[in-house]
DNA sequence: ACCTGAACACCGTTCAAGT
DNA sequence: ACCTGAACACCGTTCAAGT
């Protein structure tokens, strides 16, 4: 059998919802698809590529495109879908994470939030530090959620649900947050 | 030579600062100690527990104790000495952070915010979010300040500052967000 | 273009045995 | 109580060679 880069893709991503991140390795992909470990390299230069590859399909398969007009919505629905893209396949926040960590992949949801806050006003000197706390938010919410689910531990922190309700409290943390900074809203105290 | 607990950590510490947390392996630490690998597992249990006290003494370290009285530069106070902590040592940050992912130590900033914001008259439904969305904040912001400054690569994401004014605007964004869910100030759009 | 087979230089962990 | 030595079951990656 021959295979090309999106078979490679496609079986890793089963693999990773099958058997978890940390039983996605390049001698255990190798035998799911019939073929030496090695027969990798001819399509991924490392092992970090694959990774970076499976992640963006992850994103790519979670992409529902109509996006809300105002700003903040808009947001929200970028986040809203990130988080369910990750959180649709076994380990994915942790993975795409991680692929984001070592600077591959994934500028798709920081420009995409880029460029709603700029349409929405906000000044372009806080742009970048606002998108990339709301992806702070995302990934850390989504890992802890998904982490917390399948260790099944209670979690040596804290107790708290971590569920579509908390993530949208979060969110709107942020957001509101954001709102604040943007200068036309403004905090009584 | 005969060691225990802390002479462990002290260099497993050292290992971390001057090689990295890739570089930080039982094999290593032992070679450094000058004692077979298997000898650690005299005083731990596994890597992920040695792990988690190397974790707990970088937060210990960074302990900066006097806190001011309101709630909101109590909240910043907890938040910058978590950051300085984590920053002080080579790979601090994804250190700390992987070891509460594993639900592991570093439990204490997470009750020291939620104190804080309870204290500050949040609704106590809300501060278990409110406290997660700030450290995952704080961690979010500072493994990513840590390797793209190691990395020396430009980030494939964004290239804006990741530094200390950086830090605290996303703090406010956060701690703003969480004034306007405590209902006393109100958000004009 | 795609793959094999073998090797290199590693991992974490266990366990009988030593002092 | 603390450690040795050897083994077990793995890793990612390289590279000459095959089709």
């Amino acid at each position: 059998m021959r295979y090309h880069r999106d078979d490679i893709v496609d079986r890793a991503l089963a693999v990773l919802d099958t058997y978890g991140l940390a039983d996605l390795t390049m001698r255990r992909l190798g035998g799911e698809l019939g073929v030496q470990p090695s027969a990798l390299y001819h399509h991924f230069p490392n092992k970090q590529q694959l990774l970076a590859a499976v992640a963006d399909e992850i994103l790519t398969r979670g992409r529902r495109t109509p996006r809300p007009s105002a700003w903040d919505e808009r947001v929200e629905a970028v986040c809203t879908e990130l988080r369910d893209a990750m959180l649709a396949y076994r380990d994915g926040a942790e993975l795409v994470a991680t692929v984001r960590s070592f600077g591959l992949g994934a500028a798709t949801p920081y420009d995409e939030l880029a460029a709603a806050l700029a349409d929405g006003g906000l000044d372009a000197d806080l742009v970048p530090t606002a998108a990339r706390t709301l992806l702070h938010f995302v990934f850390g919410h989504a890992v802890d959620e998904q982490t917390h689910l399948q260790a099944g531990s209670v979690g040596a922190i804290d107790d708290a649900p971590r569920d579509d309700s908390d993530f949208d409290l979060g969110l709107t943390i942020v957001v509101d947050g954001i709102r604040v900074l943007e200068g036309g809203p403004r905090v009584v105290r």
